[in-house]
DNA sequence: CGCAGAGTTCAAGCCAGCTTGAGTTCTTGG
DNA sequence: CCAAGAACTCAAGCTGGCTTGAACTCTGCG
């Protein structure tokens, strides 16, 4: 109990113990750090040092990455908590409720999506004027380059 | 009825219909071509012409993205369909399937990131022992550079 | 004290999925 | 027959999210 709430002695921790226990590697990290995503402190002779917390802000990066934001947007999240005083549990949670909601949306598209597939299946795809999926996609063109949906298993890969 | 089946007069589409019908720019469906996904003929001059049914792979493929497939495996799905003959329903249903799996995985995982965050709004995120969100990226460690989810909204635009 | 191993800073590179631009050629309606 | 507009081919560029490499500096055990 008396672990986290006493702040008395910080325990700092090396970039090579954070990227260690957050599977991170240490060039994200310092990216992550460029980016704003993250804070250090320095040492006299110029390593980075973190605090135990930023664990947490980095688990929490890494969900959020898998919810489907891109780090500017978690980063203007992470923006919302205090930097200085450690987040109360109240912050944390709003941040949360903010992803939640994302997160229903996402599922709510692709159950939609597979719905759309069940009523391609059943009509083929062969009437296109009917077909959902090929109709839909008049309407979508999504603009721009970059990322666009979850890759499971990089392609290039194994 | 008599407008699929008899495949007596084909009608050819000029690249500028085809991104027109398909919302598809004819800078990205040339991309489609040099990696595989559509093909054409060309006309004397040289220019792109393509059968009515790349409308179809074309929103197929647009779907799959959705899906959250990266093209080559978008392609190697539909090196699967024969070349030549026009697919048939069977085929497309085949590949509806494996999509409708890929879905209800993508799906399945955002739940279980869901609850994974509602149990952290529960706890706080302040017993790191605790946490599933926290405890649960050990073992992620997505690897690779480039597209990772989906990305609702370019984050650089509007 | 010495040296290996961990850290540091740039700059450059990579992959996906396209877009943009320059310079050229086709096609077509008036 | 000719001009406008559509298409063509490269090559280069761009965004995200990092990685890699070179060339150095710190830190800490023996």
């Amino acid at each position: 109990m008396a672990e986290e709430n006493v702040p008395s002695k910080e325990h700092w921790l090396s970039i090579g113990e954070i990227a260690h226990r957050s599977g991170v590697a240490a060039s994200a990290l310092r990216f992550y750090e460029d980016q704003g995503l993250i804070a250090s402190r320095r040492t006299a002779g110029n390593q980075r040092q973190y605090q135990r917390s930023t664990l947490r802000r980095i688990a929490f990066v890494q969900a959020a990455q898998r919810v489907g934001l891109a780090l500017a947007e978690i980063k203007n999240a992470l923006d919302s908590l205090p930097e200085d005083r450690t987040p109360t549990r109240a912050d944390w949670s709003k941040l949360s409720k903010t992803w939640r909601n994302r997160l229903d949306e996402r599922i709510a598209e692709l159950e939609r999506l597979r719905d759309d597939l069940d009523s391609c299946i059943g009509c083929g795809c062969l009437s296109l004027q009917r077909c959902n999926l090929y109709n839909k996609e008049d309407r979508l063109a999504t603009r721009g380059p970059g990322a666009r949906l979850l890759n499971v298993g990089i392609p290039g890969e194994a």
